[in-house]
DNA sequence: ACAAAAGTGTTGTCTATACACCCATGG
DNA sequence: CCATGGGTGTATAGACAACACTTTTGT
């Protein structure tokens, strides 16, 4: 039953890659180290690399991390999707499963020599399609921020509401305003007041409340925009 | 001939894997065949087959799917997640892209002997991690209806409102409103009255206007729930 | 005329943005 | 006591579900 598909060999070479985001300065920023060997020398890459014989894709994921970023400080990774483009690699035939990985913005992993954070949105030249992986990866972030808590994994255990208004505009691309992202997080019952406060700033100003997020796991929060089921009388 | 998991060389197995829908009698089904052969024999799969060496994994989903449904009546193919658990299968190492397909209401392919369609809710018993991915797609379409265009993957070229309300409750698992729906998805642009009436029903009943997607090609709808960007003054 | 099905009008509720105003602190 | 940033109250607009009501057909 079994279609023969061509290849009388084992199969096909698999590689994992992340897009490893954070936000600092203000800014999206993507984990990405310099290639120092052909093909395509200079050009910036993804974290990742082979698939081994005894692991799922998202074990791979984070073992292949743990070489670039402490895997202990990823918050948050969800796989993208396969790139199986024939030519995506010159020469050679690989397929990639991406993925979008998160850091929050307290932590500062130490990095090797060849590997530096990039701003999101102007990448430097990028090898293969990195970065087209990269764009996706920005813009599945964008999306579950909107209806989903995923900003725990962006955030520090604790946070001012206009520290938190950074890391949002900073990743969405375009101010959000901090009363009306406090309403809709706090309407959905994802923030909780830490009762501590922030030391108020350098020139004055009312102290800030810290707050937190209540789960620190993936959550939908608006499941049905529209289409709602019937309520039951 | 025991497959070499561990062959130090090429890499792994690649197949590709979809899980097609389509609304029938009131009922989402999804297209699957009978195992005739080792191990499994008796369970149901999903179509698919080998990754080719010369192809991307949306080509080779199409291809296969050319042996079981006709490809030129499927409205829709998305790619979902790659499935890597290592004894996903067993004594074999193999990845498997997983897609979601649809297929519109009025198409009837002829499909081979051992295929059939089952309802979506009730799965017989699934080979592999078959049922797994079958559910993944059935949520994948339920959350896609709310925020996209994805009906018009459902509904043949035109079709009455209250048709179109049947396949939204069988594909969405509950009662729709044919008034709301209605006007949800007109309010967004989506419907265009052809100015066609379809004939009255056996007993009588004022005849239904016939309508149409404005477009038959996926489009977000509802980008921003919530954090909308601020409108410019 | 009446039953049946299609389609519209209307209302109440909820969500979200915008913006004015009040609050707490440092100098 | 005032500048500065933090935080709340309120107005407005829009989206949606529910349901009553009107329209158009066949018998």
């Amino acid at each position: 039953m079994k279609a023969n598909a061509t290849s009388a060999s084992g199969g096909t070479e698999h590689e994992v890659l992340a897009a490893v985001l954070r936000v600092r300065a203000g800014s999206l920023q993507v984990l990405l180290w310099q290639r120092a060997l052909a093909p395509q020398v200079g050009r910036w890459a993804l974290p990742g690399g082979r698939l081994g014989e005894q692991e799922d894709v998202d074990s791979s994921m984070r073992r292949q991390l743990a070489e670039k970023v402490d895997v202990a400080r990823l918050s948050h990774l969800e796989q993208l999707s396969v790139f199986s483009e024939p030519r995506r690699i010159p020469h050679r035939r690989v397929l990639a499963t991406a993925f979008l990985g998160l850091v929050p913005t307290d932590q500062d992993p130490a990095v090797p020599d060849d590997t530096a954070w990039h701003p999101a949105d102007s990448l430097p030249p990028m090898a293969f399609d990195h970065g087209a992986i990269t764009r996706r990866a920005r813009e599945r972030l964008r999306a579950k921020l909107s209806y989903t808590n995923l900003g725990f994994a962006l955030a520090p255990p604790a946070f001012t509401i206009s520290h938190l208004r950074e890391l949002y505009s900073a990743a969405l691309g375009y101010q959000v305003s901090a009363t009306n992202m406090q309403r809709v997080l706090s309407r959905r019952g994802l923030l909780v007041p830490t009762g501590e406060s922030a030391p108020s700033g350098r020139v004055g100003g009312r102290p800030a409340a810290l707050f937190r997020f209540r789960e620190r796991e993936l959550r939908i929060t608006d499941p049905f925009a529209v289409l709602r089921p019937p309520r039951q009388p």
